[in-house]
DNA sequence: CCCCCTATATTGACGCTGGCAACATGAGCC
DNA sequence: GGCTCATGTTGCCAGCGTCAATATAGGGGG
């Protein structure tokens, strides 16, 4: 609560690096709170500046989610880089590996994930935002499109297995954070988890014809 | 803009049947305007009432919003039962029509899908939305179980299937209706489309062991 | 070295929202 | 025929996003 400076004694008139504390600030209130707590004028008070100060830096509210989306998939696809290039050349361990990350990332920062696919809240046209998807949607597809068969398919069969995999992964991902698949682990068997689950699912990928 | 009852002079102070009027004008905005237009005052000028008259039938703003998701689950729920009643007993026709439908009703009603599956925003509690989604997933569970083959599975297995199944059509749903999969569909050949790009994904599903 | 220009931050205001409390209306039941 | 209480209205408050006007200070050009 205290200010940091409050040693110090005054309170410096500019920031120095706001920005970037508003992004961290704004991801915290964001997984402990939820989305619709996540405001302009929130990510200001815990930041310690006025409540128009972030206008400076993002504009306006959809701004400021669209620059902390872009991060959030810059880090979504540096996670699916990493566990591509530790998953060898096998078909199926690409697979999971890319299933485990994907469901792994919206785990681990389920309200980054949210936001990142509430399109309406983000402005798609902010060159960050082109930036993080774009980065995302290449560690994707060298994921989705290295499991594709050696013999040429047609395009259309050859974009579907891409999309039903990324489908397959994104669905889970979604229900699972939405509670969805609550009642389903429960009735489970004893120690199995949602991260067994995931493993079952993705066990029933055809995959490489 | 008029009101309705300008010809006859004056507006009755009881509306007789405002509640439904309430949710009608509801999912208007909600499909026209966006979930983020979807205010407790918006749908009480709609149907030209006071600021606060929406409160004595549903508390608060989550509280619509559960009921008219509700409403939304029930419809989803039969559309799911009509499409398996008329699908036949062939287990793959089983699982496209289930398809279908589940992505059927999700761009025949692309906000009211979007707001069933935003958690934050409903209370899950409320009776009505407890029987929607109740309601929902005993068709979803008679579409998926269907195709489960003979030979019994282990749970996990079993319900692996269903789920797989499931986060399929509803990643497909989502990623569609959010706009992921338009770079996709444009550098489809000729006349390919959404349809026949659902139907090349439900084609690679393997069903029935 | 100093001064000014401009990026950065503040103050104050507006209209919108959800929600509460107090009050008005009238439909239906006894 | 009168009363009760569900239904609807008015008025208010705090919080929100956003804009305009203002204050501050850092850094480059004289």
């Amino acid at each position: 609560m205290d200010e940091e400076t409050a040693v110090a004694g005054t309170r410096p008139y500019h920031h120095g690096n706001l920005r970037a504390a508003l992004l961290a600030e704004a991801e915290r209130i964001l997984e402990r709170d939820g989305i619709q707590a996540l405001t302009l004028r929130a990510a200001a008070r815990a930041a310690g500046v006025s409540h128009t100060a972030p206008k400076n830096h993002f504009g306006d509210l959809t701004g400021l989610l669209s620059e902390l989306a872009a991060v959030g998939f810059h880090r979504f696809g540096a996670a699916l880089a990493a566990a591509m290039a530790a998953a060898g050349d096998d078909p199926r361990a690409r697979t999971k590996a890319m299933g485990r990350a994907y469901v792994g990332f919206a785990r681990a920062n389920p309200g980054l994930f949210a936001l990142m696919f509430r399109s309406e809240r983000l402005d798609a046209q902010r060159p960050a935002l082109r930036d993080g998807i774009d980065a995302a949607r290449r560690a994707l597809r060298a994921a989705a499109f290295a499991r594709a068969p050696v013999k040429t398919l047609p395009p259309l069969e050859m974009a579907a297995q891409a999309v039903a995999l990324w489908s397959l992964v994104h669905g889970f991902a979604v229900l699972l954070l939405d509670g969805r698949l609550d009642g389903m682990l429960k009735s489970l068997p004893g120690d199995e988890n949602a991260a067994s689950l995931l493993e079952a699912v993705l066990a029933t990928v055809r995959v490489g014809e």
